[in-house]
DNA sequence: CATTGACTTAGAGTTAACTCTAAGGTTTAG
DNA sequence: CTAAACCTTAGAGTTAACTCTAAGTCAATG
């Protein structure tokens, strides 16, 4: 699949791709024939997996942690669990927070329900 | 109350509440004799409210948004309400998404622990 | 065979929300 | 009285994560 066809699968453009590539996020992208990027079923999942940790906070830089890990192989894993046993415990707080957030909000609400 | 003390008090920064300030986040500062701001209660609790705005994700626009509503007076209630209740919409929307990350976070962790 | 899309490097531009500096002046606290 | 804290305007710098441009070349599609 080239870079056009995964950019449109993966929601993000191709000079995100290019972007991720050069930053070290991506780093098994093979080559076709004539030099163009051909990117597999694997890289998919793992724009997944970076599109989740982005999206509960994780900033880049860590997520580059993680995929240093990764390439490195088994001998790895418990530091990668490490990681993201820290992120889950981060993101469980942040719910919790946002919850009580919302709670204050709605409650804000049912005010201007009542008094106007 | 000055402006030293009233950052000590809300954690942001003399810099971040001059800031603020001008960009018409925070309308009703007086100024004592000598031309200082005088911080007052109501400044701490609306602050207090930017805070949970923030913490939720609303960007500064919007919030700016509402201040000026806000400073509108009670004819603008109905269009705040209506503010609050879509971003509280988002919100909730949000803290749904982030359970289920954490549900897949927390079954690749599980993954870690039982294979290595 | 023409158009569209791919490739490269290197670097500039964007947005949000600060964060800080300069430079010169006034006020307050101990 | 002196040091620390406040005031002003105007603008530069920071960080994250893109996002785009230039300039030239090569490949793939209909």
């Amino acid at each position: 699949m080239n870079i056009g066809q995964f950019a449109a699968l993966t929601g993000l453009s191709a000079h995100t791709l290019r972007y991720y590539e050069k930053i070290g996020l991506l780093q098994s992208v093979v080559r076709n024939g004539s030099g163009h990027r051909d990117y597999a079923a694997k890289e998919a999942e793992w724009i997944g997996f970076i599109n989740r940790l982005k999206e509960t906070g994780m900033p880049l830089k860590q997520i580059l942690t993680y995929a240093e890990l990764r390439v490195q192989g088994d001998a790895t894993a418990g530091q990668r669990q490490q990681l993201l046993e820290q992120h889950a415990t981060q993101l469980a707080e942040r719910i919790r927070q946002e919850q009580e957030h919302l709670a204050a909000l709605k409650q804000k609400i049912h005010y201007y329900q009542t008094h106007f």
